[in-house]
DNA sequence: GATGAATGAGGATTCATTCAT
DNA sequence: GATGAATGAATCCTCATTCAT
């Protein structure tokens, strides 16, 4: 989502009920000591692994305790809520997403390469941090601050498939006409929607098969040409 | 999905945890007498908007009866739980989905014409059911008959996308090296995706330029040809 | 206090406070059938008992659902919250508390017998309802809602104070240069305060000399003249 | 209250609850050093600020290891419970009451003077700790210790005023058939009630208006003779 | 068919107090 | 002296579901 992509305000109704989910979580203060700074990554930790394995929702903070071998009272002495610790963890994930899909040095120039390299980079960390995602996928649809966290998120990739594209299309490379926005927008949502299924929802792609084809396919979306290839 | 498209299964511990949820729901018999149906019909369309408006799991079996005007025995008189009611309410947005989108005998034969005629269809479908489908999004990252359901519906659009690659493929018309199922099940992700940033998480984009964009680089992602535009 | 005793704003700090506990209670519907009227009759007794044994807030909703016999969800099928419960108890007692005190047909029109009326009927409601009366006044000094409901009750007893007083003064009976406003909110808040230490913090007093004596204060403090009588 | 004011037992169940509470606080040791001195004097006023901002049940003790700047554990380094800062802050309110309320030598000795002076000085000194009022009168009416402290703070003024009056008794001046300790009882009740409402409900009244009216009550009460004056 | 009273397990949260550092 | 991490009992409140009328 770029600059310009507004959100619409929601009817007064609807609205008003996320917001009352929104509850922005608030940071307590990190602990002083090295026992306290244990302590919470094990609470981190085990509401992470929790979280994956069953969800949010269902998580209970007496589980999160259990898991930690602390005490119910513990995990409320570092956060003030489940809802804190998914942000942070939140935070932790896309800026690991982020970094990861950064395009390296050493990728060739080529904009098929590029392209290639960045969903094979995006895939990577996604396949690692499916759990958390998912969870993330799951908040946003009902909780506001999550929402804006998860488009915040993809915003990042997006502004950066806008850029390359409107680059292409001022060296000529590809059609002026296209609208480098929506285009961004459209490819990055194909790579997404793909991860999805395949590691959220568990279909089975063979990796090769499914990085050649995504990769042949916004490339040539975009009207970068793609030499051809004999069927697999 | 195609036939092929098997899902892997899951670690026992996340899967157990999600039969649990898995119920599945069975049907109450129908009600014999005019009353009976009215009783019925006004539980289901309460569900639906309440549902619509602040999510299947924050609404209470109290608030249908309430807002439906019956009482609790009312509702279970009809329905097991809140997942039959959004089990039957799934089936008819599905339905109306997958009619919605069907090509019309009048569509030419063209195939970037196709394209925009389905993407047209599906945003029309959407943008109607966008509350339940959001609903049925955040169902399917949790209970194993959501998505189940969620899948199965996904299906029927990709089985028809990569039907048309085969097509064209055999026709000679666009490169038959493409990986037609993973390629179907992209680029029907692609407008998924969007439809859920444009609809669900309200993000705004011109109606207009959005199905343009889309089919067009639909039809070049495949490489059928798509006549030159000037910039919008 | 008179129509013209105004209850000064206090600093913001203070007052916010004091708001947040204000939750005025709402009054949930009544119910329907006699079962349910049996129900809701045996959680107000049970209230009542407890708050008068134990105070407000050492009750606890499981005390009061244990002593009607009922289950924790039916008290909140009931009401809201303990609040509630005292409200309407509150409501009640101020109730029994102004019908008792009003000044009956037969009473003689002579000043002295009206106040001692007045007195003796006062004690006598507030000896009945003391353990509900300590609760109150206890409220009273942190809820808002509950000092609004108190003055309001005090009100009613000063008022026709000052109207008495004021009669007083306009027969000549009694000074006119004194604050009838004041003079009445003070011999009101005499007797108040004996039945508190009487009733509620079980200070010993002889009835009968209590009586006579806070007769004797109240008429001579206006200047109703007293006949002379041999100590007791 | 006098000598022969008993108190009378309270039922069983009562008593004992309130006896839970009774736990007569103990006086930990006095700190030896200055920078001790320091902490213990913040944790004081940290401690009373809350108590009348918020109530005494509404203060933690982190609140007040927040406000005077010091921790958690240094509280109890220094005071058994939060009663026990209570009860020091409660001695010395009640010290200063009484000491504020001594006649001075310089009031003449006309009773009038006398009565008038003594009542400046009490609302003088009420209107400084009304916060703090209000919390003992609060605590009094739940714990049996604090009870027993307001008694007996209430109990040295109403001496005095038991005294004074069997002085006017035994000179001729008044009534010798008034019951001096209920009179006594009664008129110091008064006060204190209009205090309570004045200082601690926020009714507001004028000063002088008030003072003079409680004083020629007072003294017409008691039978002192008052000089006339114009309406006010 | 419809009603709504009753149930009680489940889970979040608070906070006084202890104690190792 | 001072710190603040850890504890866990206590309590509130919710809500799906049952069942007698």
């Amino acid at each position: 989502m770029t600059s310009d992509e507004r959100r619409k305000p929601r009817g007064a109704e609807t609205t008003s009920h996320l917001q009352i989910l929104q509850r922005r979580p608030v940071q307590k203060e990190t602990p002083n000591t090295a026992r306290g700074r244990r302590t919470r990554s094990a609470l981190i930790e085990a509401s992470r692994s929790l979280f994956e394995e069953r969800g949010f929702r269902e998580t209970r903070i007496s589980d999160i305790a259990e898991r930690s071998n602390t005490s119910y009272g513990t995990f409320y002495h570092y956060f003030d809520s489940k809802e804190a610790v998914l942000n942070e963890l939140f935070i932790g994930v896309a800026g690991e997403m982020f970094a990861a899909s950064r395009i390296r040095r050493d990728t060739p120039h080529d904009p098929l390469a590029k392209i290639e390299a960045a969903n094979r980079q995006y895939f990577a960390a996604a396949k690692r941090n499916a759990g958390l995602l998912a969870v993330i996928e799951e908040m946003a649809l009902r909780d506001l601050h999550f929402r804006e966290l998860k488009i915040q998120m993809r915003d990042l990739f997006i502004r950066r498939n806008e850029a390359e594209i409107t680059k292409l299309q001022k060296s000529g490379v590809i059609d002026a006409g296209l609208n480098a926005r929506i285009a961004a927008a459209a490819l990055g949502g194909m790579v997404e929607n793909f991860m999805q299924m395949w590691f959220i929802h568990d279909v089975e792609f063979d990796e090769e098969d499914a990085l050649r084809t995504l990769t042949q396919l916004w490339a040539q979306a975009l009207g970068v040409p793609v030499p051809s290839r004999a069927p697999a």
